[in-house]
DNA sequence: TCCATATATATTGTTGACAATCTGGTCGCA
DNA sequence: TGCGACCAGATTGTCAACAATATATATGGA
């Protein structure tokens, strides 16, 4: 008998928590939490070394302290957070040379990936990556960097997901996540670097199949983001959470 | 007096868990039982598709459900179990796809690291490969095979952390514990691989200083141990979870 | 018999309360 | 004043009970 379990298939939520099943859209109030969080981080809102009080985030988010709990422990996972004992969470404060380690482990993966890249690019997939870049730019005219930033991160991701392995795919994100964290705090206050020149040239390079030409262009755009840190450890004070998501 | 709290620095704990700072050589209650479920699951003792249920997880291990559940997200972030909403937790059974895709992922990632793996190689470093041969050559002679596949597992992180880059480690233990997972399930029954001569092979190259003929030998071994699998679905039955922890 | 509905059981999701722990300030004593 | 012990408040850690949900079984009508 043809058990009658219009069970959905099950559509993994985007980022960050767990693998769940759910109907397609839906997102759990954890993931969305976790998003806040994130994203508050990445637009720096959140300082480093802010601390992150479950009671304070479970009012300005309306749950309880188990939510945040399980969020705070993604996020921890995702090494945006840091967690201690007895003490709670604070906002990650990546060490200089775990800045430096997150790059070259980005240079490791997106250069060897460039290969498979020019191999696995179709029309369809160069199109979105063009399309991508016009977000880009449009993110640019904003002028709100951490949207920006956002969208310079997604066109990266979008080089792995064109590849299809989502082993990297996820690997990518977590960097790209760390990435955001890391130029947050490190990025020089002078920077004025339009990523989606540095991307339009690595499309040129998929689009002539040049693999060796897309791993160095790769290589030397990775190098230049890293350049534009400014890798010393400084001081930064805390923040106020409930004025940091007084957004909703 | 000084402060009666021998608090102790804090040192990580190995794997899976937050980062949390405690008296050394101690680590918490969850750390040592995502440490068992997860050797019960490599070791194919709880077959993917086994239930994994709270309930009696916390009586085996005499904690309460709160801890259980923080484990089992934390093996659902390794996706060594699949967390289902309110269904609960089962092993996780990687498809033919994701076993593909975690071995595409150690190709591209443990070949890119040979080449900073022959720079970074001292003499002393090259000594702990060695030794670490031996304990592989100990447990081929144990027939343990989970403990095997433990050891050989090993030397390849041993190679991230020659390198230095604790970012590329976390990957690749991750990928490790994947690989020990979809090894439980898709290992052909007839295999009898010697890994640990193949390691061997390589720190000849190390040695010898030839980049180029790690990265073919790694290569090689990798297509060597993916084509010892049996990449096809198949179906298993699961387990009673008090039985497989009966070795207290 | 077959199918749909209702019921029961098992299991997870969530909450609130309490215990353990940490932080910071205060007090007493040299 | 300076130092250590003590105390109070804040915060996290843990638990056990209850609610919500899913699965399996039973029931009844065609």
């Amino acid at each position: 008998m043809k058990k009658p379990r219009p069970n959905g298939r099950g559509a993994a939520n985007g980022r960050g928590a767990e693998v769940e099943t759910l109907p397609a859209g839906i997102q759990t109030p954890e993931s969305r939490i976790y998003h806040r969080i994130h994203a508050a981080i990445a637009a720096h809102r959140l300082l480093p070394g802010a601390r992150l009080i479950e009671d304070q985030l479970g009012e300005v988010f309306g749950v309880s302290r188990t939510r945040i709990r399980s969020v705070l422990h993604s996020l921890a996972r995702d090494k945006v957070v840091t967690l201690q004992r007895n003490r709670g969470a604070v906002v990650a404060h990546p060490t200089v040379r775990e800045a430096k380690e997150v790059f070259a482990a980005r240079r490791l993966i997106e250069v060897a990936l460039a290969r498979d890249v020019v191999r696995a690019a179709d029309e369809k997939a160069i199109k979105r990556l063009k399309a991508h870049i016009k977000k880009e730019q449009q993110g640019e005219r904003s002028h709100d960097r951490s949207l920006e930033l956002k969208a310079s991160h997604e066109f990266h991701t979008l080089l792995a997901e064109i590849v299809g392995n989502r082993v990297i795919v996820e690997f990518l994100r977590e960097l790209m996540a760390r990435s955001s964290l890391i130029t947050a705090i490190y990025e020089r206050p002078d920077v004025s670097s339009c990523s989606h020149l540095a991307h339009a040239r690595l499309i040129q390079f998929i689009e002539r199949r040049d693999a060796a030409g897309l791993a160095a262009a790769m290589l030397e755009h990775l190098n230049e983001i890293e350049s534009d840190l400014v890798l010393f450890e400084r001081e930064d004070s805390l923040t106020d959470l409930k004025a940091v998501f007084a957004d909703a």
